[in-house]
DNA sequence: AAATTAAGTCAATAGTGCTGACATATTTTT
DNA sequence: AAAAATATGTCAGCACTATTGACTTAATTT
C-alpha cells in the first residue's frame, strides 16, 4: 500500500488530512452511545431525538425536523416508539393547540444522561489534553464548518442555558 | 421552548455545546457529497470506499475493513457494485495471491475528485477563516477525540504522501 | 367561510448495517 | 506432503434509517 499520487500539493494534502480526521473522530465519537442504544433496541435516530428534546424542553415537532433535517415520516416512526415506550411525553401547545410540545419523561432524562455521559467524558478528556485557548479555536472552527445559512440558528440553539 | 434545566454547571454546558456543534458540522459536511452520490445511485458507504481506495492505492480488503469498522458483508455489497460499474479494479497480490488489491479506475478517480471537492473547499474556507495557528489546535483536538488504541494507526494512515 | 398551518398517517422503496455459517484459494507450519 | 491458518468471497435473512408523495385531522388565521 503506497501513498496516493493523486494529490501532491501540500495544501491539499493538509485539507485531506482534516477530511479523514473528521471521519475517524466522528466514527469513534458515536461508537459509545451506539453500544448503549443497542441494549434498548434503539438506533442513532432515537439518540438524536432524545438529545434535542432533552436540551430543548417543549420543542415543537416542526422545530425538531428542522434541526435533524430529516422527513416527518422518518421522525414520526422514531418519535412514536419513544412515546409508546415512555421516554417522551407529548402535550398540546397552550396557545396553539395544533402543536405537540415534546418533553422527556423521567426515564427519558435517565436515558439521555446515560447516552450523553461517554460523549461528555470524551470531550472533557479532549479539552483537558489541549491548551485552555483551544476552546476558542474549536468553537470557531466548528461554526465555520456549518452551512452559512444555518450558523446563526445553530448559535442560538446551542448557546443557551 | 426554554433552555434545559437538566445541566447547570458551566463546564458541562460547554461540553454539550461541543457535542452539538460536532453534530451540526458533520451533518453539513456530508450533505454536499450526499447530493452528488444520489446522482450516481450511490450512498455514503460508496463514498468512504472510493475515498480510502483513492488515498491508499493497492489497499487490501482486510485493511479497508479495519478502517471502516464494518463487516465483510457490508463492504462486499458496496465493493461489488463499485467494481461492476467500473469505478474500482481488483488485482491479485503479487507476493500473496490470496489478496485482492484495490485500485481506482480512471472513472473512479474522477468520481473521487468530484466527491472530495466540496469537502476540501469547505475545509479550506474554514481554515482561511481561522488564524494560522488554528491548524495545530484543530489537528490535536481531532486526534484526541479518536479512540486511544486507534490513534497511532490513524496517524500513520492520514499523514502520508 | 376559506385558506393556511401543525401534525399524523399511508404504502412503497432504498441504503447501510448486522449475524452466522460456509466455500475457495493460497500460504505457512508441522 | 499433510494439516493448519489466512484472505477473501458468498449465502439467506433481518433491522434501522431514511426517502417520496399523497392524504387526513384538527386548529388557527384571514
Amino acid at each position: 500500500m503506497r501513498p496516493s499520487n493523486e494529490y501532491t500539493e501540500p495544501e491539499t494534502l493538509e485539507l485531506l488530512e482534516f477530511v479523514e480526521l473528521f471521519f475517524f473522530a466522528y466514527r469513534d465519537f458515536v461508537s459509545d452511545p451506539d453500544r448503549i442504544l443497542e441494549e434498548f433496541g434503539f438506533g442513532r435516530a432515537h439518540h438524536r431525538v432524545i438529545h434535542f428534546v432533552g436540551r430543548n424542553p417543549n420543542i415543537r415537532v416542526a422545530n425538531l425536523l428542522n434541526i435533524l433535517k430529516i422527513t416527518k415520516q422518518s421522525l414520526g416512526r422514531v418519535l412514536k416508539q419513544l412515546v409508546d415506550e415512555g421516554y417522551i411525553e407529548q402535550k398540546a401547545g397552550t396557545k396553539d393547540r395544533r402543536e405537540r410540545r415534546l418533553l422527556l419523561t423521567s426515564s427519558g432524562r435517565e436515558l439521555a444522561r446515560k447516552l450523553a455521559k461517554p460523549q461528555l467524558d470524551r470531550i472533557a478528556k479532549t479539552l483537558a489534553a489541549a491548551q485552555p485557548e483551544a476552546k476558542a479555536y474549536y468553537r470557531r472552527i466548528f461554526y465555520a464548518m456549518i452551512d452559512q445559512e444555518n450558523r446563526s440558528y445553530v448559535e442560538d440553539l446551542v448557546q443557551k442555558g
